[in-house]
DNA sequence: TTCATACTTGACAAGTATGTCAAAGATGAC
DNA sequence: GTCATCTTTGACATACTTGTCAAGTATGAA
């Protein structure tokens, strides 16, 4: 191409998802986002339309990072310990940053999943995303004789958990009581060692 | 008093939680509750300070009615029951509304509980008497044998799974799923009757 | 080296939100 | 009925945010 785009759009995108997490969806402006990744605003409404687009990109990005990494916890042959370290990685993504952030997906959620299609569209797919990994680890569990139950709903009660412990983070941003929480719920399940 | 306030405060405040549950915190503006309200910006501006303190004194006026509320619906003599149909009614309130709206708490807490430090206590001070009210009624499951487990730890996670079934709600605004949530958490719950 | 093309930059206009204030209005207390 | 007092009202100034655009700039391709 002729034109070449001067700024790193992987980096912009990875600032994006930082000051919408610190912000949230609305309090951030696309002045915030020139400001904090360096490039103009007027380059920042040439390379996407307005703050919508640039949200969905950013969080297409992140989605697909995120959903690696997810499935990369799971990996452990012991059910209940892939699910307990998986929950570990999700609180430890939402603590262990110098500066005080929420979780990008859950506030995205609370502010945007109603502002326009495309954006619920993307939240949507994400959940189910979440909902799918987990349910595939928890047939395997089913087979492997670690779980009784049904993977589909429990999947689902899982996925529902993980944000309410980002709700949490909001309001009491402790990491022992966030830790408390998901351990709390896995020990009520019925995993068992095969 | 001399100068009295022509409007009613409760019914505003009212009315006030509502626009605040449909828009969420940054998106309402004095113009909406001005608007909604039938009350004009300048007494809403007289009366409160701004919409931190509108909010504030909203908030409080929630939190006493709903924790009535829950404390009510866990009045059944079967702690199983009891906590079903607390959850049944959160997730009745959250779908049973002509207009779509999300959590006012779960809402609030994502979008501002990092602002001021009175929205944050109000905010803490909220879950915490959720918690207790959940705590004690476990405690007294437990000592009813109906229920074994740790109260205090259990009513926490229970709290987060309220927040996270509201979050479920942005994203999928079906009541059977949020239903089947709860459902899936209650049967993990080591409850029997006495 | 030239050039078409897309990006960058800073300025502009329009729209929105906030907070304040003076004047007008209403009412409980005396 | 009068008055002190607070509320209401509409207007105003300020600030912020958005989206657009023309002019300038840089670069891959030929």
């Amino acid at each position: 191409m002729v034109g070449t785009r001067k700024f790193n759009e992987e980096k912009v995108l990875d600032i994006a998802i930082d000051v919408f997490s610190r912000k949230g969806f609305n309090a951030t402006t696309m002045l915030d986002l020139a400001k904090e990744t360096g490039v103009q605003r007027g380059s920042l409404y040439n390379a996407y339309q307005n703050k919508d687009v640039l949200f969905f990109k950013a969080f297409s990005h992140y989605t697909n990072k995120f959903l690696m990494l997810i499935e990369g916890e799971l990996q452990n042959l012991d059910a209940k310990k892939a699910f307990t370290q998986l929950l570990k990685t999700i609180v430890e993504r939402l603590c262990n940053d110098k500066e005080v952030r929420g979780c990008f997906s859950t506030r995205a959620i609370m502010e945007a999943a109603q502002k326009c299609s495309d954006i619920h569209i993307c939240l949507t797919r994400f959940l189910d995303g979440l909902e799918i990994i987990m349910k595939n680890r928890l047939e395997q569990a089913i087979k492997d004789k670690q779980f009784i139950g049904d993977a589909q709903s429990t999947a689902r009660y899982l996925v529902a958990l993980t944000r309410g412990i980002a709700v949490i983070e909001r309001v009491y941003n402790d990491k022992a009581r966030m830790t408390e929480i998901y351990q709390t719920a896995l020990a009520f399940m019925p995993f068992k060692q095969a």
